[in-house]
DNA sequence: CTGAAAGCGCTTACAG
DNA sequence: CTGAAAGCGCTTACAG
């Protein structure tokens, strides 16, 4: 392998002009002479030059590199995100890189500023549940971060975070999916999954209250029941409220905070012995790639991840400083059954 | 937002040393007295110094960035790959940055060499089909790309790349679901998916009719259907073999390409009317996420996405240039079953 | 143990 | 239209 390519020194001295010219051909300047031009660009092509982003970096403060912060790839919901930034940041000629969030609040060596190091063109911070006193952490952890470079933020966002961001309005779906399912009769109506001090919880519980309100239903605490996002917390938790309840107080319908835990509450039903979705009703959000090869086909909430990537993206190479609302429809499929008359 | 960072020489300047001495302290350096190291540190954390890794990367070579390439991420497969990658580089401060696949080997602008540029510490390349006339672009592309930095290939690998690699072992993973599928009764076992020319299906194929000749049953060209590695096309192609055959010629059991395709298959046999897994048993590959939550719960073989990925940043980093073959599991569930007695 | 100086590979005024 | 020179923010021999 070798290693030693061709530097604009050499370029130049081919070519017998100086490295200037050299420069100024490969960012497309139109001052240069046909001639010359030519004569430049033959002996880039034949030396194979690639001029280093590094060196580029160093003086003209653009990297042309983003980074992106993420919770885990592993839920398809921010691998979305991540594609749909990684889509909008490549039609403008930049690289997108994966920091795990936990360089952001933990108190290691090296928190939130590994990131700084880089120089980055901008960062992306996808918030999710931390404890109190970690949130503390990593608002500070964000501030110092954004004295380096802009910062973004897509998520659930408390209000105290004062950064650009793109925001769920995780109460209004709620809404819209309780008056789904009242509007197919259903009057006994679960809600699992979220951490209970947590921003997106509350702005979800707010929602689904509201929507029950707004119904004229009651607020069943027995069926409100919390716990992290993925299947198998919400099989617990469905499976709590099963071996809890009588049968004539179970819920008809339950509410998912994800689809990750939706397929923990079809599980629970199933081994239950109840019937999807004739004896229970399940939604779920995110609407993941396998929403529609669950059994039953999973009615969930599709919050347009890809955009919301790609939307943030936009807002740091433009140096837009809004707060945004992003957008989301319902997708439904046969989850969901009108309750039976008994 | 103040992006006036400090730089070397304002720390060296306040602490009143040269810049060499502020650099020794950064790299941690023993040749520093404890009283001026003191100093700097002192100075360095009142002014909140980082280091630009990108002036670093100039002088020394060192980018501590790599790179990986990914058909796509939506796929959790790749995106544990990439989860594997990306946690291995953390603990050699390392970061890795996206690269979409189709900058290898479409004759756009900028093929294989925006990764170059980048000047990364490395590139891990997912291999998956291509044409064979682009398959000619994408290796000229990759041995360019090899100047600039090491390369590892990970996938199923045609033996023409020359390169250090990760290779699944397609043929023996296929021979073991066969003889699994054997073991429980069934002899008319059918194959779906993958791109006929591709290296990844020949390989598979072989396995495939190495494990029916050694249960000494037929092949049978009908039960063979090749596709795309997505759900639809995997519904495609069983509704094909259920729409061309006689109910009694169906397969009691087919082997999906992978987890994506299944659940295609699975979706097709239950609008055909067959009862899962019963009338029909059904192996995955890849045990994505999801798999234990289908319907029913997916028999799939598990590759170590995340130790290949962990692998692979190794290889990078310490300069080996070997071939390796990943191992992988098959994880049973409750997808097959023993073919019924009639 | 510490500093002066060269160098990494580019871009960008400034002259001409 | 083109070149000489300074500068980006570091690291690394080389002296002392």
């Amino acid at each position: 392998m070798n290693r030693e390519n061709p530097t604009i020194y050499d370029i130049a001295s081919e070519a017998g002009v100086s490295i200037a010219t050299v420069s100024r051909v490969l960012r497309g300047e139109s001052s240069v002479s046909e001639k010359t031009r030519i004569k430049v660009e033959e002996t880039i092509a034949r030396r194979n030059y690639r001029p280093s982003s590094i060196a580029r970096g160093l003086t003209s403060k653009v990297t042309h590199s983003l980074g992106i912060v993420l919770p885990k790839l592993l839920n398809p919901h921010y691998a979305m995100i991540f594609t749909g930034a990684q889509e909008e940041a490549r039609k403008n000629g930049c690289t997108v890189s994966l920091f795990p969030w936990a360089s952001l609040h933990t108190s290691a060596y090296d928190p939130a500023l590994m990131l700084a190091d880089r120089r980055l063109d901008g960062v992306i911070v996808c918030v999710e549940y931390l404890p109190p006193d970690q949130t503390e952490q990593l608002l500070s952890s964000l501030r110092e971060l954004r004295k380096f470079m802009p910062v973004v933020l897509i998520g659930c966002v408390p209000p105290e975070y004062d950064f650009p961001a793109i925001i769920n309005n995780n109460a209004a779906l709620m809404r819209e999916i309780v008056a789904y399912l009242v509007s197919l009769g259903h009057e006994r109506i679960a809600f699992i999954g979220g951490v209970q001090e947590d921003t997106d919880a509350l702005r979800r519980d707010v929602g689904y209250e509201d929507g029950l309100r707004q119904a004229k239903l009651p607020y069943i605490a027995s069926y409100r029941v919390y716990g992290k996002a993925t299947p198998e917390e919400g099989k617990k938790a469905l499976d709590s409220i099963l071996g809890h309840l009588k049968k004539e107080y179970w819920p008809t319908a339950v509410i998912a905070l994800n689809d990750l835990v939706a397929m923990g509450c079809q599980l629970s039903a199933r081994e239950h012995g109840l019937r999807l979705p004739q004896d229970l009703s399940v939604v779920g959000c995110d609407d993941l790639f396998c929403a529609p090869y669950l059994t039953p086909p999973l009615t969930s909430v599709n919050p347009h991840q890809q955009k919301m990537g790609a939307r943030a993206v936009q807002m740091l190479l433009n140096g837009e400083n809004t707060r945004e609302e992003s957008d989301w429809e319902m997708v439904i499929r046969d989850s969901c059954a009108e309750v039976s008359k008994k």
